[in-house]
DNA sequence: TGTCGTTTTTGATCTAGATCAAAAGAAACG
DNA sequence: CGTTTCTTTTGATCTAGATCAAAAACGACA
């Protein structure tokens, strides 16, 4: 999801037509409800997406500095998303409207594969995410977690890597704690 | 996934350059390990679609007439597949292969975009389908399933809807006798 | 129309993980 | 610092759905 970051001078390109934005812990940078306007490329912070059924919350993404947020469901369709985006700690992006979005496809060599393979990527990780919790137990998914985003374990609460785990917080912690 | 059969001047098109192929039940159509090669564009019949994993079958899709089916993971990035597809009715299907996808994706009006948007629907159904088994019962699933698909039920085994849905087959047989 | 193989149902039991409740630890903040 | 609030852990219990096993139903085909 973060392949854009390795081509610096497209990046020099893309910032040009980019805001730098600044949010604190737990500011709400999109609401459900809301109509996705901007693609963002994190700098720094971290940031988790979230929606909400039967009354819970689910967590069903972490983006981080280096990667790319957007809202797929409603950035592209122009329907209001279901997702909730939050800033987890002091954060940095730089946001690229939809407008300035078409203006890069159409300027800027490279724009259009590079689309193409974003969502390709996304399609395949979520489809490692479904079968991991189809095919996998507590214990896998979480070792299966670690071994994949060990460092946002200290960066996120636990109940929200639990949601996103697809098990209760006490299930978490009671893996964590078998394993020292 | 299948707004070009609404558009038939389109797809008149582009039969030019597929060919017809037939399937009887039971054939396998590609194989877990091969490079997905062809884009099918279904005209009757269904087919199944599966991997392999601790030892069991899980079937991530059913493909049916005026459906297109593809190895999104294999086909447009050329590694090879982890999906065996296998028809379960006499099953006839258009097939495309990746040259002339490319050919059509240069001459044919309209292509690119039907291109993204089916990525985007791909995507969408996938996000349903994660979310329903994270947040829904064995019994919510099961309804959902026959309110979207009600038709699979007698045409598919039910050992491979109940592994669609992310449960076992006993289990499922269980919620639809207690529904009667 | 009976036989064989496949698919589905039913029954008994077991278990991973949920739920409810409360204690223990951290972190924020006056 | 001490108090308050948020986060994590621990304990006891419950349950949806898995597992194992066998019977029943269905379908294809000689």
């Amino acid at each position: 999801m973060n392949s854009i970051f390795g081509s610096p001078e497209l990046l020099e390109t893309l910032k040009e037509h980019m805001q730098l934005e600044q949010y604190a812990k737990g500011d709400i940078i999109e609401n459900a409800g809301d109509v996705s306007k901007r693609l963002f490329f994190i700098k720094k912070g971290i940031i988790r997406v979230f929606y909400r059924t039967a009354g819970r919350e689910i967590c069903c993404h972490f983006a981080k500095e280096n990667e790319i947020l957007t809202g797929i469901d409603s950035f592209f369709t122009g329907k209001p998303t279901i997702y909730t985006s939050q800033a987890l700690e002091t954060t940095e992006c730089y946001s690229l409207t939809k407008n300035n979005l078409d203006w890069v496809f159409d300027h800027v060599e490279g724009m259009d594969r590079y689309g193409r393979i974003f969502m390709i990527e996304a399609y395949s990780e979520l489809v490692e995410r479904y079968n991991s919790i189809v095919s996998m137990s507590a214990e896998e998914r979480y070792e299966d977690f670690m071994n994949k985003h060990s460092d946002l374990l200290n960066r996120v609460p636990l109940g929200y890597i639990s949601s996103y785990l697809g098990m209760k917080q006490e299930t978490l912690s009671r893996i964590r704690s078998k394993q020292n």
